[in-house]
DNA sequence: CGATCGTATCGTATATCGACGATAAACAGT
DNA sequence: ACTGTTTATCGTCGATATACGATACGATCG
């Protein structure tokens, strides 16, 4: 994602303030906070956080959005491992993944 | 940012789930956590929470990006308010702004 | 005043996002 | 098997993000 310059090459390799764990932190953070960078998708975690288990197509009831753009942000949910959907039935239930929603509050509470 | 169409009026006056409230709250939380969506800007943050202070442009010294692309950045980061500059005579001196960080702490902790 | 240094902004090109409608795919029930 | 329901994917389009170089701005120093 970020275009890195050659001459970039000589800064990592003489022990900058930040070394290349702190590139790979960086990235996995910015991955993190940005399934939840969009309103919609805030309002997806929220939604799933209240009703304790999962949820199926009703998120789509209660967003504004149509069905196929719902599904897009459950997709980059799942992505991210925020979410994690399990085929019931005709249906599918999605549900927070708990160890990652513990990861990103980590994260950000240790920044 | 999120287009809503004519008859998702009907639900948001009947009482749903997600009310106004958390629209504006949904709103506020995305805006924060885009700003971090970066792995560039993560980078400047956590750079910048280093240093304790403030600093100008060694910024970009320690960044793999342009001055202009990392000037952008900062930009993105005073506008969401989690950085604040000030000019220092010929320089400027970019510091993390608390409040902002703490608003955005509380919001992930409290999810 | 003029030169220089540090920073911001402009202009531009490319990539990705976010939204939709239409369509496909998977499954349950008759 | 056929049908209807539910979800995912495709194709498209406008808006925005990200990157860069070039340029403009602002302050300090000679």
């Amino acid at each position: 994602m970020v275009r890195v310059r050659p001459e970039a090459q000589k800064g990592c390799t003489a022990g900058e303030t930040l070394s290349l764990p702190d590139v790979a932190w960086a990235e996995d953070m910015a991955k993190l906070t940005w399934a939840l960078a969009h309103p919609a998708r805030v309002r997806i975690v929220r939604l799933l956080l209240n009703r304790t288990s999962c949820i199926c197509g009703e998120i789509v009831e209660e967003m504004p959005l149509a069905q196929s753009t719902v599904s897009q942000h459950l997709k980059i949910l799942k992505e991210t491992g925020l979410v994690q959907g399990e085929i019931d039935g005709p249906r599918v239930c999605y549900c927070i993944n708990k160890e990652a929603m513990a990861k990103l509050k980590k994260l950000i509470a240790d920044l």
